[in-house]
RNA sequence: GCUGGAGUGGCUCAGCCGGUAGAGCAGAGCAUUCGUAAUGCUCAGGUCGUGGGUUCAAGUCCCAUCUCCAGCUCCA
């Protein structure tokens, strides 16, 4: 017998090689209808493992993580299947699931068109219907690598022959159907009934460009129809909040085939734009940053010391001058860098904080290009902090505070990574190992979640990296901490210490909004547009309900004005309701609606975009409310 | 850059098996002066991303190219 101590605590005795099934199921059927897989002593397992010892047992269901990415496992498998009946050439390469659903890496000659991936659902639909159980089964290596040579599965000889040497070989089969793989598994085909393909991209095999190109089809699968219609509703809700669709809708910023990845600012877009700098130069100036400018073409002499021409040259733009080769900056530290020597600095000039909004021109891949999310030329909120060695983690502290109120305030949630020596990189381990240890304690006192992202640092040092999501959960790099020892040395900086000799400061690159391009990107799909009334376009509009209120609607506009609230009159004879509908689209904070009962009382009826018909009040009573909301930035 | 898909008036979209472009919205004009998400009528507007080719005839077929979309790769 075997005692199995159950999550709540209690313990129930089963002879020994139960399945965790059965022990689920002597537990309750409702549970063993939800059971997809289970943790024996923290160990994720398959149902249909048989118990050997004494063990703690956590029954897993879609609930638990752990429980979604089996019956998702499972959905890969099942789609490899129908794959397999329908082209039986078809070489399987990799099908693990993801964090929305899953896919599976195919080679196939045969492209995958819409009417296929109906036709694969189908066959997909049959196999759930079949209800086939899952089996696991191992193999020494010599016989797994027979099994997959003999079913032609290329991919997967490859898998298994870099496999470490002592790992276990496992196989997954149900029905005809047999798939390398770990595993773990939902017990049978029939438990993945709420799924869905959702479309067909390439994709490198093992994520290389210099490999083949392959078919990746993605999908998703959920325990119950209704959570998957949630899904593709929001799915659905997220095009709705695309900023590409709604900067055009808005008429805040649009593209043409002139300039691909060179986007143009529209005046609603550049009141945004601003109203985004004016703040950041607010909160950067009360934080001790001085601003600068500094020139977009440079000399390329400049850009050989820096160190761009050796490990960046493939991303930048050059031209040139009277005979001279010029570059074009992608980053703005070397001109800020021209600046810094221009002077002698003492260590009590430390730390010295140097903003710049600077437009940089970077080379992206054309395939790269997404509306304003990444784009060839674009803003950065950059500044570049000089500092003695000592003064190291107050400023990264000092950069992680500012940052996270600043996303505070627009109500955004981020994601941090910390991004380590890549391999196209200058200077030496004992300097990356300090820059990257700095940043680590830094986080480490600020007490911030993050990942480690291993070789994506700057080619000149480490960074922290702040991730924003976008309307669908991907997620974007906006800020970035940048811990550089390089610059410095070859630009050979130096600031006089308190010995009187010169000494060697260290250089921070950050940014807190990444680009501003970006960055309006993720407002507007953050916001759905309805941007909060500080950053709003249009913060008002007056709408008469007939012409005769045409000058009361005026004096109203002027005053609105006089107090640098952005406002607008629509005059048309138009009825009320057409006129509030275009407002409502165009996603303006306040309407105020005025007949002849307002122009008589001096009071205005206030619409909400969000909260509709607010009720007629004093028109001074609405300044002074708009007033507070644009001071204090509310979003609501 | 790679794989696949798309490109028709300002916007959104229709156009079957090739026979010389349609609609709604927006715009303009006229009428209407109207109370919380679309008043009516009239008019104007495209040669179908670009360049070649096949054909008596091409938006529709073929080739090249540009741009966009999804994903990969890359990144702020």
């Amino acid at each position: 017998m075997v005692k199995i101590t159950l999550k709540d605590g209690s313990v129930k005795e089963y002879p020994k090689s139960t399945t965790v099934e059965e022990i689920v199921a002597s537990i309750g059927s409702r549970l063993l209808k939800a059971a997809l897989a289970a943790k024996i002593n923290g160990k994720v397992v398959d149902l249909f493992t048989p118990v050997m010892e004494d063990s703690s047992l956590e029954v897993l269901t879609f609930e638990d993580d752990d429980g979604k990415w089996a019956l998702r496992h499972t959905g890969s498998h099942i789609l490899a299947q129908a794959v397999k009946r329908l082209y039986p050439d078809a070489k399987l390469a990799i099908g693990p699931a993801i964090d929305t659903g899953f896919y599976y890496d195919i080679d196939s000659d045969k492209p995958f068109s819409e009417a296929d991936l109906a036709a694969i659902e189908k066959e997909m639909e049959n196999i759930v219907k079949e209800d086939l159980k899952l089996e696991r089964f191992e193999l020494p290596r010599n016989e797994a690598l027979d099994m997959v040579s003999r079913l032609g599965e290329i991919y997967k000889v490859e898998l298994i022959n870099d496999l470490p040497e002592d790992a276990v070989i496992s196989f997954y089969k149900q029905g005809e159907f047999v798939d390398l793989c770990a595993g773990p598994h939902a017990p049978s085909t029939g438990k993945v009934k709420a799924f869905k393909l959702l479309n067909a991209a390439g994709a490198y095999w093992r994520g290389s460009e210099k490999n083949k190109m392959l078919q990746r089809i993605y999908g998703t699968a959920f325990i119950k129809k209704n959570q998957l219609e949630e899904y593709l509703n929001m799915l659905e809700e997220a095009k709705r909040r695309d900023h590409r669709k709604l900067g055009k809708e808005l008429d805040l910023f649009s593209l043409h085939e002139e300039g691909p990845g060179f986007p143009f600012f529209h005046p609603k877009g550049m009141i945004i734009r601003n109203e985004l700098e004016n703040f950041w130069r607010d909160i950067h100036r009360k934080h001790g940053y001085k601003e600068i400018k500094t020139p977009i073409i440079l000399n390329e002499d400049l850009w050989h010391q820096s160190g761009h021409w050796d490990h960046y040259k493939d991303n930048m733009y050059f031209t040139t001058i009277d005979e001279k080769n010029y570059a074009v900056k992608p980053m703005n530290c070397p001109g800020g860098i021209l600046i810094y020597k221009s002077a002698m600095y003492s260590y009590r000039d430390l730390p010295l904080r140097m903003g710049e909004l600077g437009l940089v021109h970077r080379h992206e891949l054309s395939g790269a290009l997404h509306g304003l999310m990444r784009v060839r030329n674009f803003t950065q909120d950059d500044a570049h902090l000089y500092l003695t060695p000592e003064q190291i983690k107050e400023e990264v502290l000092g950069v992680i505070s500012l940052t996270d109120h600043i996303y505070k305030l627009f109500g955004f949630k981020y994601r941090v990574e910390l991004s380590t020596r890549p391999e196209n990189s200058m200077g030496s381990d004992e300097d990356w190992e300090n820059a990257t240890d700095a940043l680590r304690d830094a986080l480490e006192a600020a007490n911030l979640p993050y990942k480690i992202n291993e070789g994506d640092g700057a080619f000149y040092g480490p960074k922290i990296d702040f991730h924003l999501e976008d309307s669908i959960g991907r997620t974007w790099q906006c800020g970035t901490i940048q811990l550089d020892f390089q610059m410095p040395e070859k630009f050979d900086l130096t600031y006089v210490g308190a010995d009187g000799e010169k000494h060697r400061p260290v250089m921070i690159h950050r940014t807190i909004f990444g680009s501003i391009e970006r960055f309006i990107g993720i407002l507007i799909e953050n916001y759905a547009g309805a941007f909060p009334v500080w950053l709003a376009p249009v913060q008002v509009i007056i709408l008469p309900v007939s012409e005769k209120q045409k000058e009361y609607a005026e004096k109203l506009n002027k005053q609105l004005e006089d107090l640098s609230i952005r406002a607008e009159s629509d005059l048309r004879s138009e009825k009320v309701g057409y006129k509030i509908r275009e407002a409502q689209l165009q996603k303006i904070p306040y309407m105020l609606v005025v007949g002849d009962k307002e122009m008589e009382a001096g009071t205005v009826s206030v619409r909400d975009r969000k909260e509709g018909d607010k009720g007629i009040m004093k028109f001074e009573e609405f300044l002074s409310r708009i007033k507070y909301e644009i001071e204090n930035k509310i979003s609501k």
